[in-house]
DNA sequence: TTATAGTTGACTGATTTAGTTGGTTATTGC
DNA sequence: GCAATAACCAACTAAATCAGTCAACTATAA
């Protein structure tokens, strides 16, 4: 388990698929305008997503990605560790034999201390997150943000 | 709060300092031995523990470091924080205006997780590793393992 | 048929990680 | 006083990761 940037730009990006699901495929696109995460690293992000079958695709004008399972389902945990692929934390791969042939300190403790954060996002989903009045109050402002830059672009067209 | 091999690195030699306190101070070429971590890596990550004085140095021969509060009052949380120092997280410093001078959807969700996770990491203290079975055995078998090539570089001499 | 939007891969600059080298300074014991 | 020890310090490096760019390709809706 580890905590990096990368991370919290994927949960970010899921999060804003959670808030407006229900009106079909989310381009990335749009991910990118509401959460200022350009468009290139989105779209390495999903294809972990993806291959992890968090999310589904759907391809052609008006497609997007969706969650493949609903919010109450998703969990911050599983999004993190899919885009940061199973860094070997323990320098000897589960194996046990970091240190000539045997368990080290650090295995162990980090694999524990790892575990319980572990459990503890495990427990957090995008539903839970969903329901925050923070998080509602602050994509609503980036809905209409989006919303009238979208008019200026066709304005100046 | 971000979880990165260097506070593993970090943690794992305090927990080796935790556990050989009473006997003097602990130079950085003993840990090194023990758990495999170059000298000047250490070095880099003490002068870090050092200066948030969660370490104590002694120069000169027999010299070395202690830890400058009792196991219990040194919490796994403050050993990460200290070597990863304030790396801001959230894009805007804390002073929320990340997104057009408004606070973002990132910014609350993040510092809501790592705050969850500071406050979990919080409550581990070093006393609280040390008293594990698991540890307990591995660091005696490193102790073993230490004392034993000791014994070879003089034999070699 | 065209525009949209996902898919893929190669490539880049910046930063972080982990470690090296080569010093200096303080302290201890002879 | 001198040699050995070990903390302290700074510059430098290779490798990995982060974040993003660019360019091509494929599926699909209108």
């Amino acid at each position: 388990m580890r905590l990096t940037t990368k991370g919290r730009y994927a949960v970010t990006a899921m999060l804003d698929l959670a808030l407006h699901a229900g009106s079909g495929p989310i381009s990335l696109a749009d991910i990118s305008g509401r959460q200022d995460i350009s468009l290139s690293y989105l779209e390495q992000l999903f294809a972990k997503l993806r291959r992890r079958e968090l999310v589904s695709s759907v391809r052609g004008p008006g497609g997007g990605y969706r969650l493949s399972r609903e919010g109450e389902h998703i969990y911050v945990a599983e999004i993190i560790d899919a885009v940061n692929e199973a860094v070997d934390a323990t320098g000897c791969g589960g194996s046990s034999d970091c240190q000539q042939g045997e368990i080290c300190l650090t295995h162990h403790l980090w694999c524990d201390l790892s575990d319980q954060i572990h459990g503890f996002l495990s427990q957090i989903s995008l539903a839970n997150l969903v329901e925050k009045r923070e998080v509602q109050s602050v994509s609503a402002r980036q809905d209409m943000r989006a919303q009238s830059t979208e008019r200026l672009t066709l304005t100046e067209i």
